[in-house]
DNA sequence: GTTAGGG
DNA sequence: CCCTAAC
């Protein structure tokens, strides 16, 4: 499926309409340059859908982008270049491309662009099927021009994500559906269609990336587990991304952030993400061990079996939690697959792959066997994350998403990690991105196999992360069972009876669930009720059932101490359920006899 | 080796 | 979840 035709064939002057809107993908082998073929062609359509029915609207759209995207300089510049279509698609996009990544590969893109374009258009007019499409676009050239010059690049941006995306996330997908959709019938609808696609496609995927399991994310249709909304809306790419999606169907949507975002992860693509990669990981490399020196330590030590971590831990925690916490899984994922595609450059990144792909298959024991050097590799892979982190990624995004999904206890501490990146995000996102792509790709590969080799419960794996799986209802359900006949505090034994299958899950495990869940139960937090409530709200939502039965045991077994201070002499007699019931019974039948 | 409890 | 103290 990711075997495209190397080449789209624009020399021969006709160009497969089908291929062209069906697999932009396609264009993506020859990356920034034919990227920005695709685009024009679905450009030149989309802007005829659009002149026709979102004329108004769409100008608005523009504008509101221009306005907010350009500002200052950019914004100058642009009003200075109203020269022609390409030109000012070049233009602005290498203001873009400027504003974001950086001169140098400006111009060269820029170059790019032209030539691609110029093919492009004429292929296009020659394709009959295009006609319109052909006809359409002087007009809107013209017309259309200064409001399009906006949206233009963000399709652009957009585009070539989603192209790049495409090819990697589904091609198949993609390539079924459209054909399914009677490709000639219209261009346009079918172009505009496409787009949508491919920003959901790419919305999907970064998120998805974002989170550790979403399998789902791979088609298209998916749902998202979280509400795109631009909570910031200078987050980054993916709020834009959001936003450009429904770009024709909300305007509001819409908003300015597509544009720089998407420009971020557009054109700049391999070549340039390469560089960032060098410069991050020695960046990373450095940052690292200064600030999680006794970090790593930690780990180290740990595997090691030395027994001194406390100091390291001490220093290393404020550091290792907000790396590890704010991320999640869903958070997790994209940084440490962004490591990924640096790791062919260093054995550094074959580390962190390692521990990312643990991630990634999650469930699959074997991703525990090596706990040694997983939890190594785990540990670099943070300190790596947390680098990443304050580089880029949208922390409100993430953040919501973190909490729809994960519905994690990780409040806090996502609070500070978010500060963090909001503050740098401008700065340091224009060398990530290009490179974060580029790792969001390949991670989506890996995890597309993964998530289809390795078949879990959704449940289990979207909650896990690290060195951390959310507790399955089925799991605390058997907790609950193990409580309800053993009472509390006999850890050990629940966890040999009811959770020997599950490798994880210790005795102290099971304790420490169990004193969430009466703390989630209500029951416990007897001092501060109220707050305890608001806060329990909070937290993942349990079952009522499960709530009740939490409720139930911890009056008959009050965790802390004390046990059965009411049903004390009930539980003596008739123990509880089964076994223990069995047992008195047992035992009084003996005495019985034995009395007889 | 377990458990309780704090972080 | 992790760690430690105290069984």
């Amino acid at each position: 499926m990711e075997n495209g035709p190397p080449t789209i064939g624009f020399e021969d002057g006709t160009i497969d309409v089908e291929r062209l809107l069906v697999e932009p993908q396609d264009g993506h082998v020859s990356v920034d340059s034919v990227m920005c073929f695709n685009d024009i062609a679905e450009n030149a359509m989309e802007m005829e859908e659009v002149s026709r029915c979102f004329g108004v609207r769409n100008t608005a759209v523009s504008q509101e982008c221009g306005e907010d995207i350009l500002n200052g300089d950019v914004l100058d510049s642009m009003r200075e270049v109203e020269v022609g279509y390409f030109r000012m698609q070049n233009d602005f996009c290498s203001m873009g491309e400027e504003y974001l990544l950086g001169v140098e590969f400006a111009e060269s893109i820029t170059n790019l662009d032209y030539g691609s374009s110029e093919g492009l258009q004429t292929s296009v007019s020659d394709s009959p099927v295009l006609a319109s499409a052909a006809v359409t676009d002087t007009p809107w050239k013209a017309d259309l021009f200064k409001t399009m010059e906006v949206p233009e690049c963000q399709n652009h941006q957009l585009n070539a994500d989603s192209s790049r995306f495409g090819e990697i996330c589904g091609p198949c997908d993609k390539s079924e559906t459209y054909a399914e959709e009677e490709p000639l019938k219209s261009p346009t609808s079918c172009a505009l269609q496409d787009i949508g696609k491919f920003h959901d496609i790419s919305s999907c995927s970064f998120q998805d990336i974002l989170s550790d399991e979403n399998d789902t994310s791979l088609s298209p249709s998916v749902d998202m587990l979280y509400s795109p909304k631009n909570e910031k809306s200078s987050e980054f790419g993916l709020t834009g991304q959001n936003g450009g999606t429904k770009r024709f169907q909300e305007r509001d949507a819409l908003v300015t952030t597509s544009a720089p975002a998407s420009q971020t992860d557009t054109l700049p693509t391999q070549k340039r993400s390469r560089k960032p990669t060098q410069r991050y990981i020695d960046e990373l490399a450095d940052p690292i061990s200064r600030h999680t020196k006794k970090r790593r330590e930690v780990p180290s030590s740990k595997s090691l079996g030395v027994k001194d971590h406390k100091k390291c831990r001490v220093g290393s925690r404020a550091i290792r939690l907000p790396a590890e916490e704010p991320s999640v899984k869903a958070i997790q994922v994209p940084f440490a697959s962004l490591v990924q595609n640096e790791r062919p450059e260093s054995c550094a990144y074959d580390m962190v792959r390692s521990s990312d792909r643990g991630n990634l298959m999650t469930k699959s024991k074997d991703s525990r066997i090596s706990s040694e050097n997983q939890k190594k590799k785990d540990e670099f892979a943070a300190a790596i994350h947390l680098k990443k982190r304050d580089e880029s990624v949208s922390a409100a995004t993430q953040r919501k998403r973190d909490g729809n999904v994960t519905a994690v206890h990780l409040k806090k501490r996502e609070d500070n990690v978010t500060a963090v990146h909001i503050k740098k995000r401008d700065d340091d996102i224009t060398a990530v991105s290009p490179q974060k792509w580029d790792d969001c790709v390949a991670t989506l590969r890996q995890k597309k196999r993964d998530d289809y080799l390795t078949a879990e419960s959704s449940e289990e794996v979207i909650g896990r992360r690290k060195h951390h799986r959310l507790w399955t209802i089925a799991e605390v359900k058997k907790l609950i069972d193990g409580v309800s006949e053993y009472g509390v505090g006999r850890w050990s034994r629940i966890k040999k009876l009811f959770f020997s299958a599950s490798a994880h899950r210790t005795s102290v495990d099971l304790k420490d669930k169990w004193r969430n869940l009466l703390k989630a139960s209500g029951i416990q937090g007897q001092g501060s009720r109220q707050g305890e409530k608001k806060r329990n709200m909070a937290w993942r939502p349990l079952p009522k059932s499960i709530l009740r039965r939490v409720c139930e045991l911890a009056t008959i077994y009050p965790y802390p101490k004390g046990r059965k201070p009411k049903i004390a002499h009930i539980h003596h007699d008739s123990p509880d359920r089964s076994t223990d019931i069995t047992l008195g019974d047992y035992r009084r039948i003996l005495r019985s006899i034995n009395g007889n």
